[in-house]
Order: C-alpha cells, then sequence, then structure tokens
DNA sequence: CGACCATTTGATATGGATCAAGCGATGTGG
DNA sequence: CCACATCGCTTGATCCATATCAAATGGTCG
C-alpha cells in the first residue's frame, strides 16, 4: 500500500495544471497538518491505499489527481471521487479505508500520520472541529453523487462538467485528468454513453471538444438547465 | 410519479424546555442527549423540516420511521435515507439542512437544539467525537447508498430488504413501514419495477410475501449472492 | 356496500448497454 | 525517420432492462 511507487512506472510527462486550494478547511489548520505530514511523489495508476486496509494515514493533493473506487464481486468499478490539488482524502473515522484509492496523474501527495491528526484533536477544539467539517464535506460530496446518480445521461455528464469547472482554475474550460472509463465509472454510464453524449451537447452548441481531455464550456445556461 | 402527500399540520419545535447543560462531562452520550430533547409527535407525512431550512434541531427517533429526500426541479423524488427508532437524522455542520424530512409513519420524535449540542462538544471531547462519528455514519450510509444505485433492479431490492431486515428485530422478517413509493424513490426505480421485482423473487423462493408491507427473507444466501 | 388507495400485472416504448468496427494520437522498434 | 502496434476514444448496429402507459385487483375505512 505505501510502499511508494509500486507502478509500473510509463513515463507521463507529469504537466499538472496548478489548481487553487478549495475552502475545505481553515488556513491555519491546512498550515498545522503541513508539518506534520511528508510529501510523496506516486506514478501513474500508483494505489495510494487499497478497500480494507487500517487507515494509518490521511492524504493531501499537492499536485496531481487521485481517484477513490470500490469493485464489485463482479468486476464493476464505481470511482467514488476525484481529489485535484489541495484536496483531503482518506480521512477515516473507523480504522479501515473503505475505498481504495489511486494516483490518475503523477501525483506529489502530503501523507499525515492519521494518530498524529486525532491527538491533535483532543487538545484542540478547532482541529477537532475540521475534522468533522472534512467528514461532513465529503458527506455532502457523496449525496450529490446520490443526486447525479438518479439522472439522465445527458444531466450525469453536463452535473460532471460543472462539478469539474467549478473545481477548476479556469472556470470556462475543463482540462481532464482522467480518462472516459474514470468519467463512466464515476458517472455510472459506459464509456460508449459518455463519448456520445459529449458528441452530442458538441452538437447542441453546449461544449466544445478541441481534444478528448479539454472540454470548453460553451453554454453554461444549457448545461445548467440540463442539470436539473 | 410522486405520491401526492397529504402533508398535514407543520409542528413547530417551538420551545424547549432548555435545562442548563451540566458542566460534567458525560460519558454516555445518548442519554446524555436524551437530556437535551424534548419528544414530540408527528402525524404519518407529517413535515419535519424542509431542505433549506435553518438547521436548528437535531433529531431522534423514539418510534415510527422517517425519510429524508430532495426533489429535482421536474419533480423526481430520491429519498436519501429511513430511519427508525434509535436513529439519529437532520445533524448538519452547516446552517441549513440539506434535505426534507418527513414522518412516514406517526413517530415520536426527540428534539435536541443544535446549539446546545455544539455547545456541549466544544467542552467535551467525547460529545465531539459523537457528532463527528454520526456525520461518519451518515457518510458511511451515503456511500453505500452510491453503490446500490448502480446496480441491477433485483440487486437494489435484494440490497435493500438485506439492509432493511438488518436493522429490523425480527431479523428473517422486515415489516416495511414505507410504501412501494418510497421504496422506489430510494433505490432510483419506479414501483412497477420494484413490484415486480418482488414478484420474481417470491416467485425464486428467495421471499415469501403475506402482505405488501411484510417480508419474509426465506433464503438469505439468495438475496446476498444478489447483493453482489 | 362503495370509494379510494396502494399494489400488482400486462403491453409497449425507449435510453443506455452491449457488441463490433473504425480512427487518430502516441510511442516503439527496425 | 518511418511503419506499425497500441491505446484511448468515437461511431454504428442491435439488444435488453427498466420506464411508461394502462388496466385489474385487493385492502381499508367511511
Amino acid at each position: 500500500m505505501l510502499n511508494q511507487q509500486t507502478t509500473l512506472e510509463r513515463p507521463t510527462p507529469a504537466r499538472q495544471p496548478v489548481r487553487p486550494t478549495p475552502p475545505v478547511a481553515s488556513k491555519a489548520f491546512h498550515s498545522s497538518i503541513e508539518l506534520m505530514g511528508a510529501p510523496m511523489p506516486f506514478g501513474r495508476n500508483a494505489e495510494i491505499y487499497g478497500e480494507n486496509e487500517p487507515a494509518e494515514y490521511v492524504y493531501k493533493v499537492l499536485n496531481g489527481t487521485v481517484r477513490t473506487y470500490k469493485v464489485l464481486n463482479d468486476g464493476r468499478r464505481q470511482i467514488g471521487a476525484f481529489y485535484l490539488a489541495g484536496d483531503v482524502f482518506g480521512l477515516e473515522i473507523g480504522e479501515e479505508h473503505t475505498f481504495s484509492a489511486e494516483a490518475i496523474t503523477d501525483c506529489k501527495i502530503l501523507v499525515i500520520k492519521r494518530s498524529a491528526l486525532i491527538g491533535l484533536a483532543t487538545r484542540d477544539n478547532d482541529v477537532a472541529r475540521q475534522l468533522w467539517a472534512m467528514t461532513a464535506a465529503e458527506l455532502q460530496r457523496a449525496q450529490d453523487h446520490i443526486m447525479l446518480l438518479i439522472k439522465t445521461a445527458q444531466e450525469r455528464v453536463a452535473g460532471f462538467l460543472l462539478e469539474m469547472a467549478k473545481r477548476s482554475a479556469a472556470a470556462a474550460e475543463v482540462d481532464l485528468p482522467m480518462s472516459r472509463q474514470d468519467i463512466a465509472d464515476y458517472l455510472g454510464l459506459t464509456i460508449e454513453t459518455v463519448s456520445r453524449t459529449l458528441t452530442q451537447l458538441e452538437k447542441g452548441a453546449a461544449i466544445a471538444v478541441p481534444s478528448s481531455r479539454r472540454i470548453v464550456l460553451r453554454n453554461r445556461a444549457a448545461l445548467t438547465r440540463l442539470n436539473a
């Protein structure tokens, strides 16, 4: 698990756009956890931790993108979330990770000992509240995800693009670090449906797709309307 | 699509007998919150709170069943969770409720001032941790819900029955307090599909349906197998 | 008994999955 | 530096699970 680069390491030009830190938690908190962790590199597709493994660490993305996921016994994979630079993931209250985590691109990730964080929380109410707030933010995301999964393919894809746009620096343009398969497994669709839906949105002039990993939001109102 | 809820009265959790919180940190969290709340009755289909309303209270089901839900702008309803006796719901870290809540059956519900709980948490690490743990449990539930929503109709219904069985007293028999519409809106299916799937499971001898609200689990292994 | 729901069952439609092929970029080995 | 294998993505044809539309059944309460 934490054995660093277990990757089969395809040499990938790791060009990561720098993203702003989302307001998940206070500055004071983030600067305090910076001190408690060690930055660590992960190669593309490297496993960061596995489902059911002891949750000894909490992670913060410094750059790159991470996916968390579960695989059903017949092989279907569900991606729980994508984590971009600034996002914290892998925080558990129980003793085990409930998802697996992998680097989507080459990443630099801050690795923090959970016990240190928890210890700090017992002494500092602010930290305790921040931990709670992070779990609550995760909950909010999961609930939004549920709402996404009951929608039509168009609505799911539109919702996904709007979500990614909100998290990116450049608001009108989204640089997707993940493959169509990742998107499909996040949205509960197939790659074919994701691809067709993007084509459809492009034909309807809601978006432009200059390259497969780059999406320009041309008509946000149309996307928002689809977002139901 | 939506069953026309005759939302009856809107019982306002008006004024509570707020006793000054004891300076002594209580070990048993639940017994401490019992003291902070007032039991309150809600009629069938009564609204307990609405989405986006100020989250002034936290709720604990004493008896009866509650559903939380959101409605999309085109009328589709998604049920977030069912809460049975003993369950706590409506706890938010933000200032507003993210779902609406309604009584499914006549209920007795303990209503606790959130500010009192939060205040207690700043003075008592145990309480703070309990609040965090509750949010984490909610998160776990939401993540399980996501995994349910990517499955086939059979798998969803089987999963739902197993979940309800686990939460009920009598393990092999489930007494469903909610309608087919509620189940459908929880599982992201239609009532027709829920009904047909139950019939199918009955024909396959996995369950028996002596009455529409009562389900006997005849072959838990078969259901678990479906649960993927 | 009759009205009203909730639920089941039946017939048909359809959105997205599946199966299959083509295409463009990227890296590789000759 | 080019020919080619590979990979990620798109597009096309068909299928199928579930939705939709419609009607029958059954249970509850006046």
